[in-house]
DNA sequence: ACCCTAGGCGAACGAATGTTCCAAACGGGG
DNA sequence: CCCCGTTTGGAACATTCGTTCGCCTAGGGT
């Protein structure tokens, strides 16, 4: 449905009742029912709501779960990502970037329940723009791909490497000249993935 | 109903339980009923899953909203930073001293209105570890300190470099042989001060 | 070997859910 | 001023919800 310029009907308390949904899902983390939505926002009929949530739901701001029950989508979140601004003629603001998201963790951590943070220690990857103190992004699996940089278990030691083959095998390649390859004698264990980094300046 | 192949002692399945919940949520942004919590966990219950719950909610995962909807905490999202990671799924046992829970965004976002995130463009500042395609969070202020990275504005455009000082007053350093560093010729301007970096891969 | 206990099963139950239908109120455009 | 599309109120409805209860199983402790 498009919103051109031009005004519709009795609409925009739309944009209140969003807002009031809102806030009721940055402080407790869920939507209510119909039932509370409704003298949430002072309606005396569940049917108000019904319709209020078709409209929601067409405009993209909720969308049903698989079973049936109400959830907010990526644009319900709009307001949150807009307490990002970006004056104007700034190059490449990064909500660009971010812009499916809404928050870090949810940009960085797809699958929760597999990822740790890693700190890392050393600088043996710091030609990589990896530095000792900052944590990493762990996606715990044991698959890996050449190229990847790697938590590898060596020697019953975890090392944060990029993962490299040549005519011998596998090899555990550092990103620092003063360091060494590490070639796995017996088989290669991949604990996980980096997926991604952090670091805090202080 | 089949178990997985090892049987299981009778232990924390609880954090599995939690981890599958955390990716639904992760996924959908809210939590399901008890019967699909229920068929997502392997249970034939809702009993089962209401002991689940009632678990999860004194270890402090989840609480229920004043309407009685299963809601997830802040904890819910927190996740381990180890120093190492660690073999198998050890439980949140809560050993402080060596670990400690957060969520990205807070650690990484003290003061969310005054926080900008800016996508990284160039390498100019490559020997600091900071790559193109890099997101710097940065806080709005005027004041920074020396050694500080800054996004600061130079003939109208924004750039990111560290702030120096020399004898003839304050320049811009970037971090790459290559680039020279800016001299600003009236007064600096400072947008805001880099107080962290995010980096994802692929 | 025994018991003990935590965790899961299965069924029954009342309460609450969201849908649906129709009628009434609202407000802007003609 | 009236008309008409939109929105809300109200009630009936089947469905689904989460709780509760007793029973059962499997491990671990002693």
């Amino acid at each position: 449905m498009f919103q051109t310029g031009i005004v519709m009907a009795h609409q925009n308390r739309d944009q209140e009742y969003l807002g009031k949904l809102q806030d009721y899902f940055s402080q407790y983390r869920n939507l209510p029912s119909y039932a509370v939505i409704g003298n949430l926002l002072g309606m005396a009929s569940k049917s108000a709501v019904s319709a209020l949530v078709k409209r929601l739901t067409l405009a993209g701001y909720i969308e049903m779960t698989p079973d049936k029950r109400l959830a907010p989508t990526k644009r319900f979140f709009e307001r949150e990502l807009a307490d990002f601004p970006v004056p104007a003629g700034l190059p490449a603001a990064a909500n660009d970037a971010m812009s499916e998201s809404l928050t870090i963790d949810e940009y960085l951590i797809p699958r929760p329940s597999s990822t740790v943070l890693v700190k890392v220690k050393g600088d043996s990857m710091i030609e990589a723009g990896i530095h000792d103190g900052d944590i990493a992004i762990v996606e715990k699996r044991h698959a890996a791909s050449l190229g990847d940089k790697v938590i590898a278990i060596v020697d019953g030691e975890y090392t944060l490497k990029t993962l490299a083959k040549d005519k011998q095998g596998f090899l555990l390649q550092p990103e620092n000249a003063d360091y060494a390859p590490i070639r796995p004698q017996e088989g290669l264990e991949i604990y996980g993935v980096m997926v991604g980094l952090i670091r805090k300046y202080r």
